[in-house]
DNA sequence: GTGTGTCATGTAATCGGTTACACAGTTTTT
DNA sequence: AAAAACTGTGTAACCGATTACATGACACAC
């Protein structure tokens, strides 16, 4: 028993494709005694519309995908949230695609998408990346957040150069001298402002630099906090060029016997969920992750609705991240410091719910 | 200019769309020049074939949907990682429909994934949202994993009753006898499992219970953390429903300046990555999330290949958890219990990177 | 030279919807 | 009362691929 289609939802209220159609999408008049027998028999035929076909002739998929390079740790699925609230809100769907390191798989993955999607958010932090997939797209609206300067697409990057600049100041504001930085995965465009961002800062406060490569997980900020406790010279203060690695080097320092922030400060940038629940809470720059996913995919879909017409936006949007001082970094901050972590979408799902007990 | 099509394709290297077909998928016999010319005219239309329109012929979208109550925390992003990493690898795409907490938004969701999508996987804890799932699904391959009890349909479940029975033994067993559930939220089949598990386990140990109702977020954690510091007669241990609220509850015991575990023990449920971060590192009930994913994502390929013929695959698949003991409920741990948190998962992006540095 | 088999290719139906257009019947306008 | 406008409905083209089947060319056997 296959599943039914239009005609047979026709044939049974005895009226045609046409009418079907004009009914169950509400478009075009119908007198009431039709609306009625079409009605009858979808229900009576259990019809659910096959959006695929509809697609087709429409030329509308109401659907969006997302280039991503990983699923690791808690940046990118939190974007993935604030894309997701916000597609729901707009009668859209999210079909993600990760694991693209490289240019070569992002662009297979850009392809297979056409056909499937009305728009692309992609987010692979290479150079080449960028290009190709802005030109792979053809007429598929994208919007590129890999973190590189997209000339003249649209674009949404966050100030990595600028945030860096601001963790350094506020190490050596607060009186450290050694600050030693655990850089992302070379080729990465955000790693590599991070990276920048800081050799600039550092240069301008007059300070040795001391770089760490690292990879952007737990692990290898783990291995780097490693090799920075055992340094002769040691540093007394770490820029983890994201959370992910920062919680892995102070796990690491602390094992080593050190002291956070007393003997050795530490920062990160991205501001995930973690950072504040780890001990001491972590400084670190805050992006609004979750928020910033639902800016881009509503972006996007005016961009699908502009289609073509308004070349207006060809903007590069910046966010700048925003630096959260919490203990990891200051003794002075409370360390109770349960931070709620701010933004309107936590809030949605994140209600408190307290009630009585038994026995 | 719109994007090329088949026939574009066909009309330039003037050969038939059937001969273009059959060159781009590489099925039945062509002769070299025409497979030349098919090249070159795709080549220099920049053709990319339309998925949609391929799905819509072949009945076959290489997509799967998931439809998830929401996707707050670390629990299902980490599923979604699983999946997508069994997804690419079997060539499918995921589209994943969050944010369904009644079982009126779920069908929505579910309709509106017909022709969409070759399967789906459920994750909606309630009860009545399994059977409206596998009803509304049709034909369509529905694997279930909304921690019910799916008769004789493909479902995969978390022995969460198992699984709170042995939370409750280790708590006993170290010693603690007062020991307060912070249940997940009412009406959660998972929840609801869980606290079975935990009243049937204390009273086979003839101890008296206390419940706290939570909502799995770590806020609600947090809150009923507040509320147990209270208490007259303090728990000498919290058994939460989860993970996220057992780091929300530890939170608000710390500051309210109990120490962990030696005033009291606390113990959660998933083992998601964050678990084994926070300091003291969280005792918990190890379900290898990615990984159930994994399988989760392949059995439901088998599912769509099998396509009715086998109805072998009726059963109900059990996911046992695995007490891990941290130092949260455990002083004599190794503290710096950095754990790695196993899996061949993890290990595919977790590469620790170490090298050099400069200046 | 006709028959038969193979191979490459083309024609056209099909998937399941949407929608432009045609048409008949009814109401309104003049 | 004829013309014009409007309403409700049906027919069939279309979206862009796949693929069953038909066809034509050619080689080989008899």
């Amino acid at each position: 028993m296959k599943a039914a289609t239009i005609r047979d939802v026709a044939e049974r209220a005895e009226v045609s494709v046409a009418s079907v159609s004009r009914v169950l999408n509400g478009a075009g008049p119908v007198t009431e005694a039709t609306r009625k027998r079409v009605f009858e028999a979808a229900q009576a035929l259990q019809y659910v519309p096959h959006s695929g076909a509809r697609s087709l002739s429409t030329s509308k998929t109401q659907t969006i995908g997302v280039i991503l390079p990983d699923l690791y740790g808690e940046f990118f699925s939190e974007l993935i949230r604030g894309m997701d609230v916000a597609a729901r809100a707009v009668g859209y769907h999210l079909i993600v695609s990760s694991s693209h390191d490289d240019a070569e798989e992002a662009s297979a993955a850009i392809r297979s998408m056409r056909g499937r999607v009305d728009g692309l958010i992609v987010l692979s932090p290479h150079l080449d990346a960028a290009n190709l997939a802005a030109g792979l797209a053809g007429r598929t609206p994208i919007l590129l957040m890999n973190g590189g300067a997209a000339a003249g697409r649209p674009s949404i990057v966050v100030d990595n150069h600028g945030g860096a600049v601001l963790a350094v100041e506020h190490l050596v504001a607060t009186g450290r001298r050694r600050i030693a930085h655990i850089a992302g995965p070379a080729g990465n465009l955000e790693a590599e402002a991070r990276l920048a961002g800081y050799l600039q800062a550092m240069a301008q406060a007059g300070l040795p630099t001391s770089v760490v490569e690292g990879a952007f997980t737990q692990s290898s900020g783990h291995a780097a906090g490693v090799e920075l406790a055992k340094r002769e010279l040691r540093p007394d203060a770490v820029f983890a060029g994201n959370d992910n690695m920062a919680v892995g080097a102070m796990l690491a320092l602390q094992d080593a016997g050190l002291r956070v922030p007393e003997d050795i400060a530490i920062i990160g940038f991205d501001d995930v969920p973690i950072a504040g629940l780890v001990r001491p809470a972590l400084t670190t720059l805050r992006i609004h992750i979750a928020e910033t996913g639902r800016s881009a995919l509503e972006r996007l879909v005016r961009l699908i609705n502009a289609a073509g017409e308004a070349v207006a936006d060809t903007a590069c949007e910046i966010v700048r991240p925003e630096l959260v001082v919490r203990p990891s970094s200051d003794p002075a901050t409370p360390s109770h410091a349960h931070s709620n972590s701010g933004g309107r979408l936590r809030a949605l799902a994140d209600t408190p719910s307290l009630k009585g007990e038994n026995s």
